[in-house]
DNA sequence: GCGCTTGTTAAAGT
DNA sequence: AACTTTAACAAGCG
């Protein structure tokens, strides 16, 4: 879930809530959680404010007045809730941020694939950890000259943080939808027409999905996510059936790098090339 | 109780 | 050597 659109939803949601309030404490429940030792981390941070939030792809940067920020990865299943009573804690909040006006932040991780730390410099975070610009900022000709070097399936090279950041499993199926190509199109053989069709696929579904605060159930009804069937859908016929919402033929679902792929063999076709 | 899962990455493979 | 592929990670959920 925490592709792009949920993680900037949860900057919102923070920078609305969090803000300029000194913190009091930080509770850790397992320190695996943690990319900064726990002493250092705590340390760090009392008596210190959340001040400005940034978003690059999936990383949440949170300044400090202390000259670093707090930076959050979501994992598969992170996310945020901040609270007053304890009654209010939601279940797996391994990681709670205690201000001193009484409010809390937690950070709920139900899987333990989330992340917290310090991080000093944004650039040479980003740098470090390969993450490249974020999927809407990202230019067309960017775009198209990496994918002209890539030598596999579009699908995987979309996913990969280092070429475009912020898409995720749900994403890259709904973009490549949307843009009427098949998830095994070689990237490199993508013309130039397909690659500005792409280009605004990735616009259009992360701008739709943020407008919609990531709640799915908002999205538009001719978008494949409501064919997964986790996904709880106001469209109840196209998610039991997995019918394509636009020619309404049966979805094929498959594996492609590894992740389960939902697509339309009729509307996005693999072309001979 | 088995198999599946949203992300990332180290290790293996080509 | 550089790029690509795969498995593993943790644990909840249906």
């Amino acid at each position: 879930m925490p592709e792009l659109p949920e993680v900037e939803t949860y900057r919102r949601y923070l920078e609305e809530t969090c803000l300029n309030q000194p913190i009091q404490d930080v509770f850790v429940e397992d320190t695996k959680l943690l990319t900064t030792d726990y002493d250092l981390l705590v340390a760090s941070l009392r008596g210190k404010q959340f001040v400005a939030t940034e978003r690059v792809g999936k990383n949440l940067f949170v300044q400090t007045d202390g000259g670093f920020y707090v930076h959050f990865h979501f994992g598969m299943t992170g996310d945020l809730a901040y609270y007053q009573f304890e009654e209010e804690r939601p279940r797996f909040s391994r990681i709670v941020f205690y201000f001193q006006s009484g409010y809390k932040l937690a950070f709920i991780c139900p899987r333990k694939f989330e992340r917290i730390g310090i991080v000093e410099n944004i650039p040479e975070y980003l740098k470090r950890k390969r993450i490249a610009e974020d999927a809407l900022a990202i230019s067309i000709s960017t775009l198209d000259a990496t994918l002209a070097k890539k030598k596999v399936f579009i699908k995987p090279v979309l996913l990969d943080q280092s070429v475009i950041a912020g898409i995720g499993n749900w994403i890259v199926d709904e973009v490549l939808f949307q843009a009427r190509i098949h998830p095994e199109r070689l990237a490199s053989s993508l013309d130039e027409s397909e690659v500005t069709h792409l280009h605004e696929a990735i616009q259009f579904v992360l701008k739709t999905a943020i407008d919609c605060e990531a709640n799915y159930a908002l999205f538009p009804e001719n978008f494949i996510i409501h064919a997964r069937e986790w996904a709880v859908s106001p469209y109840a016929e196209v998610n039991q059936h997995l019918l394509c919402p636009v020619c309404q033929q049966k979805l094929q679902i498959m594996r492609v790098g590894g992740r389960t792929t939902y697509f339309c063999a009729i509307d996005q076709p693999l072309k001979r090339t």
